[in-house]
DNA sequence: AAAATGTGTAAAAACGATTGCGCGGATAAA
DNA sequence: TTTATCCGCGCAATCGTTTTTACACATTTT
């Protein structure tokens, strides 16, 4: 059961019967060691089963090879998704991914860049809350910390990806145009956060060029609790005329319309169209399934990750460089020409 | 943009006037250090913003205050519930968690486990992966690394804790037979993967109990990529008889079910009843909404990283502990009597 | 007054790696 | 043969902490 201590550096020197130096170097294959010495060193490490140790070497090379990762919450699919193909990627070019939710809590979000900086990890990748500071990230990045920003501005200096939420929500409300709505209800959950913003920026847009008026009494967007949208989207039926499609910024937002819409017996799309910004198992496999807006988690995860590397990479700072990643409507069956169940025009 | 070095405590140090040794223990304090100078360094830090290098600190304390987790998949709703709760739970009590996906790859794991202990982590918490080696982590608990199974059997000397999936799915058999079902086809992931396991085996020994056969052509149990779950859907559905139910055990399986469902336009539950041994949005929202059976990610992460804790702090090796976390049946719309759909008795 | 305590601090030795420097010896050039 | 060159390796410094040891000085005891 006692486990015998690890074998050092020192250990592989004496078996080799070399200084730790030298074994060091053999190692490595760096600087001027003879190949007779590479053998007797590289056997007797295999032999031992040294692996060296990499705090010591975090602490002498002045990097950790840890990038640290924040998001909201981790267990919401869309972040999860992400984390995972930038974790492969990064696995893949020898860093480790640490993560923490910032529950959207500024102070918590604080709390742990301080810790991850501590920590000593290479990078930061940092996804959106509440309150965003791109003074605190400018002060922080530097040599020894790339910040990478997720749907956040974080700074005029650093990278950053953006999932295209402005243009999805606009595509989202043309094609509901198209069919004919006009009365068109919009979820969301903050328009604090960036995501978001750009959003219900992008439904307005596409409201206003086509010349229909912008009713803020349609426009829900504070919480994304389930019983707030559950609320909210009971109070939106109630409305005369009735509007003809729920435009659900968020699957869990969706989630909750979807709900509210069973519960009074509404139908969809016969009475009512569905469409869901961010697409999900249950958008896809509903009853009917629920026309959405989706773009592609692992491409995310995997530009973030690239986004990193590259800064990372690079002794100088190189010119920060800003990724827009598209999204697309997936027609399903959620949306129709809107019907007449409640006060049409 | 250029950032100016870090401030170590040599500098702290030097601004109270003090040797290293001294404003080490000023600031820990630890030793004998009059009030005087406490006072002095812990000021002096205070106006250069000092902050341990936690890097050196683990060199020279040999903890990292890092748990590495590895799962299978970090975007499973149910891995990444677990890993949120641990997380939380872990970041309170000072640590960070790192986290590996091993793709149900069992070399991967092993690549990552090693990478972990390179990387010095205080502790591991491992979850399921096909190929379970207990021998593997005998070897490697020791003083230095200590090891947490989550739903996975690792060894007699360490901890662990599972999710009673056997009784689950034996609850969840039972549900059924009690209704009156006698052909309940089982559809399941991996049967290798402990989680997999016990749940076919729970469903076998409710049905062995009730006096009813366990028939092969019945289970469905490979893999749990949608097509293959669907195809093997359809094709239970060509049996005659016909099956009455369902048992879907994991939620990715449910969807599959669905979707052939759906194809079929056989209707839940009046032609079919549907059971889910795991609960979901998808099942609490689809329309029935589906009878699941559920446990609380919370508490296993919570209860995960209390167990870890725990053999963190104990200096010996305790006893370990052996958690089997509860589950609870949720009865909702998907489960009905049998109908007489397709050769019934 | 001398010896025995006690107190606060400085100095140095770890922790485990990497790397610049210099030294001895072999080889090549003059 | 002498001098310059280069190769392989050991030595020691370094990264930023913590902790042990030892020492100087003040205070109490005999």
């Amino acid at each position: 059961m006692k486990s015998r201590p690890r074998n050092t550096i020192k250990d592989v020197a004496a078996a080799a019967g070399v200084s730790v130096g030298t074994a060091s170097r053999a190692l490595n294959r760096r600087g001027r060691v003879s190949e007779a010495t590479i053998a007797r060193v590289t056997s007797a490490a295999e032999k031992l089963g040294y692996e060296p140790d990499a705090i010591a070497q975090s602490l002498r090379l002045k990097s950790t090879k840890v990038v640290g990762m924040l998001v909201t919450d981790i267990s919401n699919p869309f972040f999860a998704g992400v984390i995972r193909a930038a974790e492969a990627r990064l696995q893949q070019a020898g860093y480790a991914l640490l993560i923490g939710n910032t529950d959207n809590d500024w102070r918590r979000e604080k709390y742990l860049v301080d810790l991850f900086r501590r920590r000593r990890v290479d990078g930061l990748i940092i996804g959106p809350c509440e309150k965003e500071d791109p003074e605190m990230f400018a002060f922080l990045g530097g040599e020894d910390l790339r910040i990478v920003g997720f749907d956040r501005d974080v700074g005029d200096t650093q990278s950053a990806l953006h999932v295209d939420h402005r243009g999805a929500a606009q595509e989202a409300t043309r094609h509901l145009l198209a069919l004919g709505h006009r009365r068109i209800a919009l979820l969301s959950s903050s328009h604090l956060v960036r995501p978001g913003r750009e959003r219900i920026a992008g439904y307005s847009e596409a409201l206003r060029h086509h010349g229909v008026e912008v009713r803020e009494d349609l426009i829900r967007a504070r919480k994304s609790s389930m019983e707030f949208v559950l609320s909210e989207a009971l109070s939106l039926m109630t409305l005369r005329p009735a509007p003809t499609a729920f435009l659900c910024l968020g699957t869990r937002i969706m989630a909750g319309v979807l709900q509210g819409l069973r519960q009074n017996g509404w139908r969809v799309p016969e009475d009512v169209s569905v469409l869901s910004v961010g697409d999900s198992d249950l958008a896809r496999l509903y009853s009917p399934s629920i026309t959405s807006i989706s773009w592609d988690l692992k491409s995310v995860g995997e530009v973030l990750a690239e986004l990193m590397l590259r800064e990372l990479g690079s002794e100088k700072a190189e010119a920060p460089e800003r990724v827009l990643m598209p999204t697309r409507l997936i027609e399903r069956e959620s949306c129709a020409a809107p019907g007449n169940l409640h006060g049409a025009r």
